[in-house]
DNA sequence: TAGATTGTTAATCGATTAACAATC
DNA sequence: TAGATTGTTAATCGATTAACAATC
């Protein structure tokens, strides 16, 4: 009983306090990591880890996790470990996956219609409510389910669904002009698939997606590894 | 003439010893933002800038900028700034864009048919020369002008043209066979989209794109900014 | 109890910022 | 030359690692 409680605290000890504004950023940037590797531990049916074990899965130091699982209160237990199903639910928490945010894609391109198939929305609690574009063809069909409605719509649309989450696949040109549209009607967050830097004020969140810079870290680790080996 | 050298040198202070060893990670990882910003600044007709300014559009410190530049040689020059085409051929050059690396898709899903339709491969010099799928439909199709062929001839056609980068959108459970084919077949890099973590061997690197991260890092933010308004 | 493993402190390391002399 | 702006050093800050006492 009394290890159940010790493993399940009711409260965390620093939730008290200091908050969130406890948790450093470095840390945070990690979380989305450590949920997908507990999670597929969750679904392999194991029940417990060390910090010494997942580090070795996850390729970092036991001490760092150790170090970051201990940010957002203590829930391991000394000579078990960590309750694996409470430590997901616990990150998953924190992250704000499972507060059901409704979302909206906007481009009903090859990208928008990719994001309309993936599992990934619903995984963290996302509901895709619609997709939207300029193009009449699209306009009125299903993709996946989703019901596309044209650009004019988005404004009305998002404010009376009171939409939470815009994701933007449209072109770089036309980026700036939906964003703002969301932002007007209410949207807390963009997920932002152009390639540019949206850069909105204070009551929206941006999420930005380069995937150009990944392509380019991806040349540049070829080209280093290269170099290296040609040193010798 | 002597200014222009100076712009221009033609060897970096620091590449003729210690090499690329001297240039810490956190500035290769912000390299890529760099490469857009100074890109969108050339192609809209400027020929300077000075870290200050850079440091005001790009929103980190100019002290941070003249730091980073300064790990791969002094090229800024005192009382006039950076040359930003130059500047912007350097960092391509260190960032190993342009080397023209031949590259294949393989899967000619929705995520495939994006990739292979964007133009973001051409302006990093990356060639995209066939997509590969299993499904009989599309395979002998033409995609965006590249051709489809069945991923039974992925492993000849990698190694007769040298493929040095393989683009992964297959879904998860087919990921490492394909993986370990391009890597058997000679492919140096592998361009993951898989939601899974692939670890390869030394032979091959891998830079693996978690868009589902990002959206949890997303309602991160939302749940963030909505916990501290309500509080005041 | 004894063994295991955390939570936590202290030491190290690296990254960022501030400041200013060098120099164009 | 004088003004501007870099390159570079030194100071600060934050993140990572090592070590071990606390405790299950």
């Amino acid at each position: 009983m009394e290890s159940i409680d010790k493993i399940n605290p009711v409260f965390d000890r620093r939730s008290q306090d200091n908050k969130e504004s406890s948790v450093p950023s470095a840390v945070i940037k990690r979380l989305p990591r450590y949920h997908r590797y507990l999670n597929d531990l969750l679904d392999s049916g194991r029940l417990r880890i060390s910090s010494a074990e997942l580090s070795k899965i996850m390729n970092v130091t036991a001490s760092q996790i150790r170090q970051d699982l201990n940010c957002f209160g203590g829930f391991g237990q000394q000579g078990y470990g960590y309750n694996i199903k409470y430590l997901t639910a616990k990150i998953s928490e924190l992250l704000g996956v499972s507060e059901g945010y409704d979302a909206v894609i906007v481009g009903a391109g090859n990208l928008g219609r990719a994001l309309a198939s993936t599992r990934m929305f619903g995984r963290r609690g996302v509901n895709r409510l619609a997709l939207f574009d300029i193009d009449e063809k699209v306009v009125g069909t299903e993709i996946y389910g989703i019901k596309v409605y044209h650009t004019d719509e988005l404004f009305e649309f998002c404010q009376r669904h009171k939409i939470a989450i815009g994701v933007l696949t449209v072109p770089k040109e036309a980026a700036y002009t939906v964003a703002k549209t969301l932002q007007d009607a209410g949207v807390r967050g963009i997920w932002n698939f152009a390639n540019m830097e949206l850069k909105m004020d204070d009551s929206v969140v941006v999420e930005n997606i380069h995937l150009g810079d990944s392509l380019m870290t991806l040349c540049y680790k070829i080209k280093e590894k290269n170099d290296l080996s040609e040193e010798e």
